[in-house]
DNA sequence: TCGACTTTGTGCATAGCTTCACAAAGGCAC
DNA sequence: GTGCCTTTGTGAAGCTATGCACAAAGTCGA
């Protein structure tokens, strides 16, 4: 007889699942913020935005955290996913490009509160190196790997022209960074081990227009044919 | 005998396959700039950092607009993914939070390269309003309804602090907007019929750190047993 | 202690997405 | 023409994610 009880997770949370925890944790600080002690799944799919039985089914991947006919506890679901999330501990950020994004993302009140903390910012233009925002004052991007060492840091937010981001991407990766936050619009190659995730500002309004032109056309029945005879 | 020749699109293409368009064209749009006349379903999904199966199943649902053992024609194929996408036509996007990111958003060049007209910015605060970014002058919110309805806004992105967000959010539906891309982190409440795509800076570098930590934590074999007697 | 009530956790069916693998289609050399 | 070569477009299989619906588990009042 194999005894199996405690096991609180299993080795590899779907993705979908991963991408949902942080909205939990969102709604949930929400809820702590105004005393909530206790709160159904029902409730937290409501103000997650998600289907209960997703949420639950999600949950469940984590362990088994809720009370039935009582809900889960507030604080310590919010403990459970933070730790999931590896947001008890505390992550040194270095935001490369202090461009208007890269200042707005220095900026975003976000970070610090879920264990992330900026500990450099860089840019290879001289005129912006030197300034201070956001309380750190912005170095030289040759500094880069002495900055990802000295200060440990593991996570790089790149913000820089999509020209320079795999130049930059190479040589953070050479100086042992494996998780890229790319927000330049090319593609960036890496090696197997480093995981590159990506936010394009204009691919969400690309997405957004699909859909208001859907919309538009007015349901199912297109009179507009193509043209044939188009550029080609 | 059905003749079913030209029917270049199927109604419905998947959401996964739409995601996925604008990436196409970015890096068709590099081709074109590097004067490349045709590519092949690879060298196109190498680019786009996809499957070439993928990328191929993607353009069938638009139509058949390859030629087997040659390609794709580069230009052609930008003209029937812009299209698809909505991206010939112009969009007026209004813009609502000029604070750091909002600042970021006007500045950005991605998106007049595609179609989107940045057509206003509006504020709540008198300190910002009057200012002169990206060759728009900051407007009050109390404008709102009157830029949307006078300058055809068809988009609205949200910039604001999350406290402000839906009630902003309700007053751009009731101005008739049906498109939104939200950046607060809220969850919007919203009638059928309207779309909102959220971008959260922070879910992003939540994943990572779930990854990150992954690694860390050296492979299947975990030593620490979690705590039985946590703070509950 | 018991029974009514609430809510979780999950088996199962379904839907959607990804990937493989290959026949069909077209170009090109000779 | 003809045959070879390349590359598309897609059927089919497998995988992942979603959502229903309900048994199991726990609370709470009497």
């Amino acid at each position: 007889m194999i005894r199996r009880i405690p096991q609180p997770r299993d080795r590899g949370i779907p993705d979908a699942t991963v991408a949902r925890l942080p909205l939990y944790l969102r709604a949930l600080n929400g809820m702590a913020e105004r005393g909530t002690a206790t709160v159904s799944s029902e409730d937290l799919a409501v103000a997650a935005g998600v289907n209960s039985a997703k949420l639950r089914k999600d949950l469940s991947h984590l362990g088994s955290y809720g009370t039935r006919g009582v809900g889960y506890d507030v604080q310590y679901l919010i403990y459970q996913i933070s730790r999931e999330l590896g947001l008890t501990q505390d992550w040194a950020v270095a935001i490369v490009g202090v461009g208007n994004l890269g200042r707005a993302l220095a900026n975003y009140g976000g970070f610090a509160s879920r264990g992330f903390r900026i500990a450099g910012l860089l840019d290879a233009d001289p005129h912006v190196v030197g300034d201070r925002i956001a309380g750190l004052v912005v170095e030289h991007a040759d500094e880069l790997e002495s900055v990802i060492k000295k200060r440990g840091v593991s996570i790089v937010v790149l913000a820089t022209p999509a020209t320079a981001a795999q130049q930059v991407c190479d040589r953070v990766i050479a100086a042992g960074v494996t998780s890229i936050l790319n927000f330049a619009p090319v593609v960036l190659a890496v090696p197997d081990g480093v995981d590159v995730r990506k936010v394009d500002l204009s691919i969400e309004l690309q997405i957004l227009a699909f859909h208001e032109q859907r919309k538009a056309n007015g349901g199912p029945i297109m009179a507009e044919e193509w043209p044939d005879g188009v550029v080609m």
